[in-house]
DNA sequence: TTGAAAGCGCTACCAC
DNA sequence: GTGGTAGCGCTTTCAA
């Protein structure tokens, strides 16, 4: 910066201006201008987090980037908070709770401006220093009994009661679930509870059937089904965590020489690409996850706003954000 | 930092060296860690970046975070360097180099230890930003006549030549090639480069349509089967630019009535889930995404370990990684 | 094995 | 509109 002040002839403090797109005059701006692209010259993004006190990051946990639903949450958030300068630090936990508290640690160092991550459940330590961070905090996909600041969500179970009751309406009896075994994810336990809640409601029995770890791929459909019509062969619908299990569903009914829905319906969660795009179209819940996460950048900035125009001490705002889901009914049930 | 070294009893300067796990007395450090523990004291990786001169950052740059082929990338990158205490620095270009040469800049100004970025074709601001920076660079999914530095990847074209082999083999004559509309797709096109170059040393005329942007989604492939089908009706086998169209293709030729490959043969490429779930499996050829950020992430490190043994300046390695690829016969072609 | 001083590159603050 | 000074929170270097 000193190279540049020198060989525009003005002093540091005009060079900091002109890169903070400060009060300078035009001319001066256009020979400070110049005397940076013709040095080649970066700021240093370090020197100015220290001296200034604030970090130019977001902070973004995910459980997995290779879903598509939470690239998609990250989508969102990019667009929401690259316009306002904030540089996003991407982190995959892996469904995995130690690791998102190794991952907060590690991303607090960098002493982010604030913080989005996935789901209501975190380690006590996790909490811990998410609070004591002091910085606007959301937690996306769920919506938390007990918050740590504000949370952008809905609640899975209800929509997945909402599911069950169109299948319901629509004549299917013998209900089946087919989910992940993990205990560790927490969204994919919430459809499984309010599958059991609206199946029991019905007076109808539980057909579950738990295999896999999560994240819930594609090769997960074709061995589930296959245990679930073991177990209950009369099956005559299933509801499935996710449409990639759904999907490999499906495929597997082709392949056992059943037709969707005339021997069995189909339904899968997540409103995924591939559940427009194959045949028969599968009948899904559909979650707007860019929705989310631009809308999680949006609660973030306002919440950011709001610290720099009252006192340091960020006032939880606790508000929360629901997202809608709707059912989209296709052709697979 | 001062409050823990206040409390412990001791000099910063032992704090330091406990968090950076350096010679310090084991009593020593036990009453430094528990006065750390006590205040919930977390470094500013800022400040220590400014005074060592050396950040723990790695940048990324992927065209699109949403398709598999790149998370997969990126979590080999995750792999291979979070264990040496690097923080990915993850940016998604959206298949534009405008934005990739913007998300250099912002990224540079953080002083990444390396750098990770997708593809030969950059502006020329972008490479010389890159070389400007003097830290290692690789550039990934290609093999750059020309590298920033080194390169991990592989020809798509001839992997594309490959898979026609492979039909031409299996007796196809007619076939046509989908893939995007987009001049941004460098890999898209070199694919498609591949296709045409060895259906014209065989002989066989060329039948190519161009639709849609990048990445391409599952939605491409049924317009673009149509469009090929009515321009050249008696088509026998398509290549699909990705498995992603290749399984739209595939859902169409249901939708048509025409049994694949039966009356014509599909083939994808990149190995996706999709192409191993779907009825009928889907013929691709395998690429290694995954593998592609491992090893990305070891030649970073590689170089970095060199630059510290041997002089500052970075010594560019100009290394070249040749990644494998395999045609994977399934059902489809 | 530990400590003291200097300074990394920038911005806040106050003068002019 | 512009410049000087102080100092952000660490690590480097050297001394004890």
């Amino acid at each position: 910066m000193s190279d540049v002040a020198a060989l525009a002839g003005v002093s540091k403090m005009t060079v900091s201006r002109v890169l903070a797109g400060r009060g300078v005059a035009p001319a001066t701006r256009e020979r400070v201008q110049h005397a940076i692209d013709e040095l080649g010259y970066v700021a240093d993004a370090a020197a100015g987090a220290l001296s200034s006190g604030r970090s130019a990051f977001a902070a973004v946990l995910v459980p997995s980037l290779a879903s598509s639903n939470f690239s998609d949450t990250v989508r969102g958030l990019t667009a929401a908070l690259e316009p306002h300068g904030l540089q996003l630090l991407i982190g995959d936990t892996d469904y995995d709770l130690e690791r998102e508290e190794r991952l907060v640690r590690s991303m607090l160092r960098h002493q982010p401006r604030c913080i989005a991550l996935t789901g209501a459940q975190h380690t006590p330590a996790t909490r811990e220093l998410l609070v004591r961070a002091g910085v606007p905090v959301v937690e996306m996909w769920d919506l938390p009994a007990s918050p740590i600041d504000a949370a952008v969500g809905f609640s899975n179970a209800k929509a997945a009661r909402e599911m069950v009751r169109y299948l319901a309406e629509r004549g299917y009896r013998r209900i089946g679930f087919i989910g992940g075994a993990s205990e560790l994810d927490r969204r994919g336990l919430e459809r499984l509870k309010g599958y059991s809640q609206e199946v029991k409601a019905r007076g109808m029995s539980e057909r579950v059937v738990r295999l896999g770890d999560s994240p819930i791929t594609m090769s997960h459909g074709a061995p589930a089904l296959d245990a679930l019509l073991q177990q209950w062969p009369d099956t005559d619908a299933v509801l499935c965590v996710s449409d990639m299990s759904a999907f490999g569903a499906i495929m597997q009914c082709h392949r056992r020489g059943l037709s969707v829905p005339g021997d069995i319906a189909v339904a899968g969660f997540g409103n995924f690409e591939v559940a427009a795009c194959c045949t028969p179209a599968i009948t899904t819940i559909s979650v707007d996850a860019y929705g989310i996460g631009k809308r999680t950048g949006e609660t973030l900035l306002a919440a950011l706003a709001e610290n720099d125009g009252a006192s340091r001490h960020a006032t939880p705002s606790r508000r929360s954000v629901k997202i809608d889901y709707t059912v989209i009914a296709r052709e697979s049930a």
